[in-house]
Order: structure tokens, then C-alpha cells, then sequence
DNA sequence: AGTGAAACGACCGTAGA
DNA sequence: TCTACGGTCGTTTCACT
């Protein structure tokens, strides 16, 4: 868990390791080990330590799809004011799944996932739009996600 | 595997069981069971039909930020053409995790996750801006990731 | 869909190179 | 940081509800 202003070097055979994980959170040390060429202890070993220095974390991913959540947008969001204060009201909104604060032409961007239209348009004007110092907001529906990479950045 | 176009209707158990997944993807079934008051067989057979269902994954995700790569952005694209053909090739370019269709003022929104400013611009320029049928872009760069959740729905 | 039991395999701590 | 090993715990299969 601890944050570093240096990068960890990985060598091969840990990238190696993460690359297993990616495809199989689950797949068990010693199968890894046989990929990898080290012993079960070994492997988790650095599976531990890529886990405790923060690199890396095994977890459940969901899809909203299969789960109802028909459609997604991201807003951008100009504000006035603390761009913190309103990023931290819009996480606690349930439907909102990702935010971020940014440079550009916009101050924040969120993610949405709601299962409908209506839901969406419900969001923007009743929750999104009302929070104080939302000055304007754009919004992209997603079409069709092309590609989705898990990267983890929230402390 | 099989995508599906009716939701699948969770129970609380089984949102109980994802929580637990979400929360540490390597959990045991056995404790898993233990908190949601399920034996350690059932656990294994609804997290089983749960993967093969298409509604979960558990996978390791990596923090852009400990492996060295501090600047990340997010870039809205207007295109001429074929989007799909853009997002494909776009899709191609490995500091690019994240690229999804959308309707409104971009026809894409593409993330890159890369180790510094001078990378970015090279990115943008010599890569991005570049492709065929690429129009205007906006980038937003990352100050602070505030929120992020794990859903997934690339296919 | 669920439990329980027995065989098997994975995981964990520790010792040693 | 790795391998080796033994004890413990988790997983798997199967018979049963």
C-alpha cells in the first residue's frame, strides 16, 4: 500500500506473473509458477509483494450490460468554485462510476452507467446539473466500447 | 460467455458474493461462504455460473501511477468516415487503454496512459493526429483520479 | 440449488541456500 | 530472493436432499 514518487522496476518475470493474473485472477500459484518458471512460494511471494507496494491488486469486474445497465455516458463538466468539492459529491452518486478532475476544456469528467434514457436524463438535471458550481455540462453516449484495459489510479 | 439481452436477475446473495469479490478477488470460496451464509460448494457454483454468464470477471488490475506512468489523459475525437475504423486503429496503439464510440460533440473518446508530457505530445502528434479520417482533437489531461469502479463490458 | 464428506491439491510459515 | 517441506486449509467430486 505504499505510494512511491519512483516507479517499482518490474523484471520480466513479474510482468509475467501480472499477465496471468490479468487473464485468470484466480489461476492458482502453482499453475502460474509452471508458466513462469518458479516455484509456488516464490510466486507468491511477489504476487504479496506487487500487492502490498500497490502495483497490483486481483478483483472482481462487472458487466453493466449483463446486468441491466444499458447505457453509459461520460459528462464533461465545467465548474466554478472547488472542482474537489463537487468531484467528491458527484462520487457519491450510485450511477456514477468514475470520475476524474482534469485540465481542458472541462474541470471534471464522469462516468455514468443507468439503465435507460430516462435514468440518464434524470441524473443530468436532477443530480448532476443541480450540485453548486455546475456551471455547464457536455455529454457522450457511449455507442460501443472498443477497448477497456484495467488500470487502477485511485488512492 | 453467452451475452445475453435480458438482464440476469441477481439475488442478494449473489450481490453479496460479487461485494466479496470485489473487495479482494483471491478471497476463498470457504470464507466467502462463510460471510454471506453459504456453503463453500454453492459459493464455487454461482461464482462458476456467474463467469460463464458473462457478468463477472476477477482479474488483476495495475496502477498506472507505481509502474511509472504519470501522465494520463483522455482525448476526444471528431472524425470523418468510418469511426470504427479509427477506434480499431486506435485500439492499436498500446498507450491507449481505454476507447469507446460515443454520439455527441466527439465521435471517440480514447484514454492514454503514458510516463510523461513529452510522451504525450509525440502520442497526439504523431500518432493520433495522424491517423486518416482524424479531424480535431481535445485532450483533458489528469489531475486527480477521484473515483473509479470496476465495471467491464468490451466484447 | 443446496449440503456434507473424503480425497486431493493449494496455500502458508519456516528453514536453509 | 529463491527452493524445499510439512501442516493446515481450500477445492473438487460425488452421493444425497
Amino acid at each position: 500500500m505504499t505510494p512511491r514518487s519512483r516507479p517499482i522496476a518490474l523484471d520480466e518475470v513479474s510482468k509475467a506473473i501480472i499477465e496471468q493474473l490479468q487473464e485468470d485472477g484466480r489461476r492458482s500459484y502453482a499453475e502460474i509458477g509452471k508458466a513462469v518458471g518458479l516455484s509456488e512460494a516464490a510466486v507468491r511471494q511477489r504476487v504479496q509483494k506487487l500487492t502490498d507496494a500497490g502495483v497490483m491488486q486481483v478483483v472482481a469486474v462487472t458487466d453493466p450490460m449483463q446486468l441491466g445497465f444499458y447505457r453509459q455516458a461520460m459528462v464533461g463538466i465545467r465548474v466554478t468554485g472547488d472542482s474537489r468539492v463537487i468531484a467528491q459529491k458527484l462520487s457519491d452518486i450510485t450511477a456514477v462510476d468514475y470520475v476524474v478532475l482534469t485540465a481542458g476544456s472541462f474541470d471534471i469528467l464522469a462516468e455514468i452507467v443507468c439503465e435507460n434514457d430516462d435514468e440518464l436524463i434524470e441524473l443530468l438535471n436532477e443530480r448532476i446539473r443541480r450540485i453548486d458550481g455546475v456551471e455547464a455540462t457536455e455529454t457522450f453516449v457511449y455507442l460501443k466500447l472498443q477497448k477497456q484495459l484495467y488500470n487502477w489510479g485511485t488512492r
